[in-house]
DNA sequence: CCGTATCCGATAGGATACTG
DNA sequence: CAGTATCCTATCGGATACGG
């Protein structure tokens, strides 16, 4: 009904897209483990919804070990630059003393 | 666990604060107009969580008839402002096409 | 007009175990 | 490491009816 926005507008697809811009593409692990309190389950589907809608990029980088990463792509991008300030004022809201910090200015660009 | 975006890292969060921020408060019934597709359960479930959090406030502007107003906090400002370059991504990625506008650059300001 | 109550279906999402 | 399979719960959210 609204578009991209029933896609975004969840916690978990905005913490990922976030996470990939500060820091640069990421395998499902490490996402795993940045995402506190998010199931192996969770994170496949949100990725495939993603991934689905062209906002990020699986890109497999070997086979054995298997080892995958992922990436935002052009549009994720773009994305994540328009979310910046909802990330801040997040951030802000929710005190900086949080464990967690959904945004680093100095995020890495395009890797 | 992840704060305040457990609380508008939703689809009808961010469109009633977007809704609020480009029009100035709002009836119940007026809201219910705007966000085709939502119930009425959803859409008081919601402004509760809101008012809760301090992103809008409930005025009570005559009980008979009984007519309330919606309006943002001083909170909610600052959140739809850091929220409208999210809109206009998405407002783009949706194309102009579609028959809403999640953004108006000449909203109302404090009502 | 402003909601709440009830009912119900869909799905988001956690826990855990397991495979290539 | 990168997921998938199962199972289960909780919440989201639509439809409708109704009360203040």
């Amino acid at each position: 009904m609204y578009g991209i926005l029933d896609v975004i507008a969840r916690k978990w697809a905005l913490l990922i897209i976030a996470i990939l811009g500060n820091e640069g593409c990421k395998g499902f692990n490490e996402l795993y483990k940045e995402l506190k309190g998010i199931s192996p389950r969770t994170l496949s589907k949100n990725l495939k919804e993603l991934a689905k809608h062209k906002l990020l990029i699986r890109k497999i980088v070997s086979s054995n070990p298997p080892r995958v990463k992922y990436c935002l792509s052009d549009d994720g991008w773009k994305l994540r630059e328009s979310l910046i300030p909802l990330l801040i004022w997040v951030s802000e809201r929710n005190g900086h003393s949080a464990e967690w910090c959904p945004i680093k200015m100095k995020a890495k660009h395009k890797i």
